[in-house]
DNA sequence: TCGTTATAATAACGGGCGTTATAATATCTC
DNA sequence: GAGATATTATAACGCCCGTTATTATAACGA
């Protein structure tokens, strides 16, 4: 069974390696009882407390309902709470819990080691590259899905460096 | 609501990106009656009439579960079928049927239209330099996953030219 | 040859996610 | 101020996907 590495498209690539990290996190998160999309929820979250889940939604890019979703999850866990809105009685303030914050702590040394593994055997120049390529890419496609998110300026070779 | 294109993480990127290249994907499948994933699998299929669901699994970079029950919907669509192996009575090989046909050949220009709009601001040198990556994370991931998919020569600037 | 071990496919379970539709509340306009 | 319009959150539905466990069949070893 012929079966080289077979010179992938960008697109599968993509797919792939996103489903293939996810895996990956996954498993780490649930060493601490939550899934990975969790995680990244409680990342955002401890970023910017008292986000409404709309906010949230923008920020991880995607649609209320799952924020909705995975907050009601966490809810149930104890890490996060909703709090009421003062002024606008359809909005949710969102708050980490005291809980969250030594399962956040343990878990960000995870998440360095995960960026070091993927990393492997790419020089830093290389990786600069993709993170600003893959930005354009995510701005070219938020765009198309007609949300945009600014930062449209071309990304070469050259903009490498300064990124 | 200060809210910066904000130098986004790596990890990040990829999980953002592939979801909503994914949306934008399945939306276009869904105007053919199917799934983002089913069209994956169609088109790996056809590339590679008659494989069992653990070398389709393999080549989706999926669990052979889930390829199963993507030629269940596909079989129920009338898109394929699962023959039985001459040998080993444990294997499906599946086909495309003529049905197929038609729609992935409708759905080819769509997806080099995704390409081109994904690309749009990113010259050529930077996509190239962005594949041999993507490859490069996705061979590590694989690797740590425990499967490896070989592969695994350093990717550097100067390798960008050569791919 | 018989029993152990490995392998392909599948079932059950649970979490992720978008789409469409709906309820509650704000806001805007005449 | 009242009705039209917009916005935040949520429910129902369906598909995606991995983990764990099970069944059927092959392959292997004593």
């Amino acid at each position: 069974m012929a079966n080289y590495p077979h010179e992938e498209d960008l697109l599968f690539l993509i797919g792939d390696t996103a489903r293939l990290v996810g895996v990956y996190a996954d498993r780490i998160a649930r060493t601490r009882g939550m899934s990975k999309a969790q995680w990244v929820l409680l990342i955002k979250l401890a970023q910017n407390p008292g986000l409404s889940q709309k906010d949230l939604a923008q920020m991880m890019a995607v649609e209320p309902i799952t924020v909705g979703r995975l907050v009601d999850r966490l809810e149930n866990s104890g890490l996060v709470e909703r709090l009421p809105d003062e002024q606008d009685r359809r909005i949710w303030r969102l708050q980490l819990l005291p809980a969250a914050e030594p399962v956040l702590a343990e878990l960000a040394e995870r998440r360095r080691e995960i960026v070091t593994l993927i990393s492997e055997g790419i020089d830093a120049a290389t990786l600069a590259t993709m993170q600003a390529g893959m930005a354009r890419v995510k701005a070219n496609i938020s765009h198309a899905l007609k949300g945009g998110d600014g930062a449209a300026q071309a990304i070469t070779n050259s903009t490498k460096a300064a990124v």
